[in-house]
This record gives C-alpha cells, sequence and structure tokens, in this order.
DNA sequence: GCATTTCATTGATCTGGGTCAATGTGCGAC
DNA sequence: GTCGCACATTGACCCAGATCAATGAAATGC
C-alpha cells in the first residue's frame, strides 16, 4: 500500500529570515518601509488588526517579514515550537505525515491565516509554500508579550480558533463519511468561499497540485482526476487549466457535496 | 447506501434545567451546597480553574448545574448558541449528521471539557449524552462578561481551543489515511490515555455503543467488531464484557496503530 | 419464568475507490 | 524545434471494508 503523494523534495528545508525591521533605514522607502505594519495589505484579513493604529510600531518590533519559495518548508512536524507566523502572501498546505509516508492535508492556509497556536512545546503539524509565501514571524516569547498587553488581540486569536475547530469537524465529516463525489465538490464550493478577496466566485483557483488535493479529501490523485473529468462530463465544472475550474452550475454542484 | 448508525431516537429533546444556585437556601447542606463551584469535583480539569478562589461566588452566578440522562441531547446542530457548556461529570458524544442520516462524531467529551466555542451565531455540532450527564451551562452574556473579566479565563480557553485543534488534525489523519485495523487500535490508545483520571490505564471503558465508536472512526459498526475481534484473537486486547477494553500488550497495540 | 427489544458478533457477498500501468500534456532547457 | 521532466488523465483490475443477513447475548417488561 503506497499512499505517498509527496514529491521526494528535501523536507524540513529551513529558509533564512528577512528581518525588515532591523534592515530598514530611518527614512521610508518604497520598497522597505518603515513600518511594515502600517502598509501591510493583510492587515484588513489578520488578527493583527485586534492592535490599534497607534501600536504598530510596537506590532511591528514583535516580527520578522519572511519570504517563502514554493516548495520550501517553514513549519516542520515535531520540531521545537519557537515561533508562530501569520500568512500575508501566497498559500501554504499543511499536513501531518506518517511514518511510512502516508500523507493527510488538514488545510490550505492563504492571507490572514495564523499559524502555529499549539500549546505543546512542539509544532502539530508541518507547512509547505505552495505559492511564494510572504509572512510576519512571531517569536513565542513575543507574540506573548504582545498577547499579555492586547487582550483585544487574544480575543481575536480565540475567534479564529474556534472558527478553525468549527472547519476541523466539517472536515472530519467529510473524510469520515462523504463519497468521492461529495468530497471534490465541498471541496470546490469551500474553496470558491474561502478565496481571500469577499464573496463566492465562479472562476475557482487551485494552486495546489492534484496529490495535494488528493491527501486534503483522503482520496488518491486518480479519483480526484476520474472525479473532476466526471463533474465536467456533467457539465457542472470547466477546466481551463490545471490550476483553474470554473463552476458552471453551482446549484447542481451542491447538491453533489451533500447526499 | 445506508449509514446510519443512529437509533431513530428524539432528536433535540430538551432538557430541564436546575439551577442550584438560585434553589439552594443560605446554610449549605451535604445535597445542595451553597456555592457549587466551590465544591466542584471537577475544577481541577476545569477551564474556571483559572478563575481564583476569592471569586467562586462571581463564577457560581454566571452558571446553571444541569443534568442529562442518557440519549438526551443538549446541544443540537443549526440551533441558536444561547450558551456554553462545561462537563463536570459523566460523558457525551459530539456529532454532525448529514441530511440523509450520515453521522459523524467529531469527539467524545468527559469531565472537564468546556463546549460550544462556536463563533457562529448557531451551534456546528449536536451534543448527546452518553452516560449520565452533569453540566455547569453559561449563557452566553454572562460568559463573556466573565471573560472580559478575568483574562486569565480566555487564555486558558485559548490553550484549550488549540489542544482540540491538534487533537482534530490527529483525527483528520486517522479518518483520511488510516485503515480500519490502525484506526480501532489508535482509539483505544486514545482512550487509554484521555481517561479522566491521571494516567493510562490497561482497563480502557468504553461507554459508548458500537455504532458510536463506528461513526468516530469513519467505520461500519461490523468492521467496529471485526476488528476488535481479531486483535483480541492476536492476544493484544480482552474484552471483558462490552463496555471494558483490556490492553493486553500496548506495545503491539502502539505498533498496529501506526504503519 | 418467557417475550421483547436492543446491541454485538459473525458470515457471505458486493462495490467504491485504490492499485498498477500506460498515455496524454504542458513547459523549460538547449 | 525536440528532449526531458513533472503532472494529469485514462483504463484494467483488485481488495478493504461496506452491505446484507443471520445468529448470539444482555437487558427490560410483564
Amino acid at each position: 500500500m503506497i499512499w505517498v503523494n509527496v514529491r521526494p523534495a528535501l523536507p524540513g528545508l529551513r529558509v533564512g529570515v528577512q528581518n525588515r525591521v532591523s534592515m530598514t533605514s530611518a527614512e521610508p522607502s518604497r520598497q522597505a518601509p518603515a513600518d511594515p505594519c502600517a502598509d501591510c495589505d493583510a492587515r484588513g484579513e489578520s488578527v493583527c488588526n485586534a492592535i490599534g493604529d497607534e501600536f504598530l510600531p510596537r506590532l511591528a518590533e514583535a516580527t520578522q517579514v519572511t519570504h517563502i519559495e514554493p516548495g520550501q518548508c517553514f513549519i516542520t512536524e515535531g520540531e521545537k515550537a519557537d515561533a508562530f507566523f501569520n500568512i500575508t502572501a501566497g498559500s501554504a498546505k499543511l499536513y501531518k505525515l506518517m511514518a511510512d509516508g502516508r500523507r493527510q492535508i488538514t488545510g490550505f492556509a492563504v492571507r490572514g491565516h495564523f499559524l502555529g497556536l499549539a500549546v505543546s512545546a512542539t509544532y502539530a503539524f508541518s507547512a509547505e509554500a505552495i505559492e511564494p509565501v510572504r509572512l510576519c514571524r512571531f517569536p513565542r516569547a513575543k507574540l506573548f508579550r504582545l498577547l499579555a498587553d492586547f487582550p483585544a488581540l487574544e480575543r481575536r486569536l480565540l475567534e479564529r480558533a474556534a472558527t478553525e475547530l468549527v472547519a476541523a469537524q466539517e472536515q472530519m465529516l467529510l473524510l469520515g463519511r462523504k463519497t468521492a463525489r461529495e468530497r471534490v465538490a465541498s471541496f470546490l464550493r469551500a474553496q470558491a468561499l474561502a478565496a481571500p478577496c469577499g464573496r463566492p466566485r465562479a472562476m475557482v483557483a487551485l494552486p495546489m497540485r492534484r496529490g495535494d488535493i488528493a491527501d486534503y479529501l483522503g482520496l488518491t490523485i486518480e479519483t480526484v482526476s476520474r472525479t473532476l473529468t466526471r463533474l465536467r462530463a456533467e457539465g457542472i465544472i470547466e477546466i481551463p487549466d490545471q490550476t483553474r475550474v470554473l463552476l458552471r452550475d453551482p446549484a447542481r454542484l451542491a447538491r453533489a457535496a451533500e447526499g
């Protein structure tokens, strides 16, 4: 039994940190603003917006802006959890591995996602960039100090955690009880809704590989592919290219996602 | 395709609330203590222990002690989420249902478990007592006032949510990628560890039905039963009666839970 | 006591989705 | 261009676990 949809690439590859705060000169410039948090285009979607504008320097002091290339791993399951992350651009996959290589992707993270909430001393999952990722790295101690000083931030994190728990329960239902067709249909619907920008869209971006979708839905690459082909044959979706799907008939897709 | 391991019983049955605080007379008695929180035998395992002894009257004022009989439902998916719950005795199952009756149990809750963290206006899951449950019911508004006044409580809830998220990810791995044998073995191990009292025990209590285990592990009753029988035949476990399992060979059970 | 109900176990058979294998289909390098 | 590589798709076949069907084994009622 071989379930490995992972390519043999570089697990746990570590990535250089680019600390914009300390690198920045006194006068702001277009490339490297004096205060990365003030100019942050992900502030609207991020938990950090619980911190008022007047305290942005304090926030900026606690974080480091980092860039991750596709395929690179920036969190490794089992390693010491010494930092938290807020994704401000790009997309990543979060996953757990078994000893024999079986993989379960537990979620995809996009702009505004906060990672690393684990209480434990070590990370419970790994995270790898799909598209180029820009993220803010918060050393553990600094984040805790922020949490102590800004109760609103803690409240925001609690809300996030609760939302993720609800999503996790929905995913358990999918993995435990849905058919392959229902899983793929549910996934397409969820991706349409979860798009970083606003309301549901007919054109869904799928930056991840088929193998990633398979490992997220508890299926094989072949079943994902066949199911997409069948949905297309039924006129429910179109597949202009490998990374995009057009939802032609959202109502029938919704029905396909349930019984 | 029929997956329904639910018996046709009374969904959404509501339960009378016994408010001990207001019912209690001025002088404490053995049956109905003046301050239920001061005498709470679940305080050690509960989030409320973030609130110092000196504020226990305030805590007691915010909650109602309630008793739920086995089979009765005290949270119903989709209903208005107007309260939170802390279980102080007994055990319950948490689950999501599909329109055709397919059910996924997302977890079992025992003493110390805090339920209802959903941000949304409605509950994302249902909860039904397995053994007689005693719980503290916190009206939404009162809990929020507590949270505002006791940051330590909020921190505790955040820790709980993070822990549950980690457990949910582990369960996704189980549901998405493990074989029936691995699932049952993982479940038995987890139950041995999650016992309300202290460290792992060889004798594991299984108060839930086989159908509940099946709906938790994404299997059928028959597969759960056959798998338990096989583990017994191999000398890994003993099954003195339907509600208990003795782990004879924890090491081999651990191996059975992985590859 | 016996009848009834509920739940668990066991066996026989079936099937959705996994496995194995071959065939597209870009896309970057040269 | 065309070679090579990485993915995705498609087809043939198989098997773990679901389904269907009895049969045990406790618990409850009368």
